[in-house]
DNA sequence: CTTTTACTGCAACTCGATTGCAAAGATTAC
DNA sequence: GTAATCTTTGCAATCGAGTTGCAGTAAAAG
């Protein structure tokens, strides 16, 4: 695993002590993490500071963004080496019943036949359920 | 295709003068519609009559809904005989020029194979890129 | 016809997201 | 070094999509 000062540097993105506090918190969840989730976590960093180091790490691909439904975007860490291509497309699973958001990196995403002239930039995609732990 | 009275009268809902012009406009749109779509289309309809309007249509499967990312939840009327069922899927796409989010048929979802003991219950698949009409 | 139930329109409100601004911190120029 | 410049941060205010309470109206049931 890479430090939050690794991954920074890899990625171009100057350190800041938020930076690295909003990073490290991204990195130790296992469900990706909304802007409310960060904000209750690290209790005295600002919200917007918060919101603009998401937006300056979706930028730079340090995180990517997940639209899961529930109304809060949620956020979690690249995979290494990720770029954000279609290539590096993974499935989202959304657990209806304990309401974490993943994602799923080991199910691999079919080729995407688009009709004739249609071009792919990226995707969103959210399977919803029930999660392994929920589904007993 | 159907009329509305058909599909109201098949998805067992009431007709009334609101659900007829919502889903006649619904209907008459190649893309998928926002609530703001709407109000502005009907302009003598108020907002929260579309909206529950819209919950009622979703509920009953007149309609399902889209997260685009767009920050817009969007519209669209079911194919004849959708059930929303997992096997009712299909991908959303999403074009970034022009804005519009349409509904492919005509592309199949492959199976999703979810880990194990993950059970899957519905989906949103969401492709983004330039539309046939704006990849020139 | 009367009672009950459902639908509609208005206004107010919620809440996640976003922005303006000034202070603080970091970087560059001199 | 210090001054000038650019970036980041925190606070407060705002935006806007979505949602709800309530009262009036329309439709269905008795």
């Amino acid at each position: 695993m890479q430090t939050e000062e690794e991954i920074l540097k890899i990625k171009k993105v100057k350190n800041t002590a938020v930076r690295t506090v909003v990073l490290r918190h991204l990195l130790s969840q296992e469900k990706a993490q909304s802007l409310k989730d960060i904000e209750n976590a690290l209790a005295y960093t600002d919200r917007s500071s918060i919101f603009r180091t998401l937006k300056t790490f979706e930028e730079n691909k340090v995180i990517h963004s997940i639209e899961d439904g529930s109304g809060m975007t949620k956020y979690a860490v690249c995979a290494k080496g990720c770029n954000c291509d279609p290539k590096d497309l993974h499935y989202h699973f959304y657990c209806t019943n304990c309401d974490k958001t993943f994602c799923l990196f080991d199910v691999p995403i079919p080729q995407i036949e688009l009709p004739q002239n249609f071009k792919l930039q990226q995707a969103n995609m959210v399977v919803k359920g029930l999660c392994d732990n929920c589904n007993k």
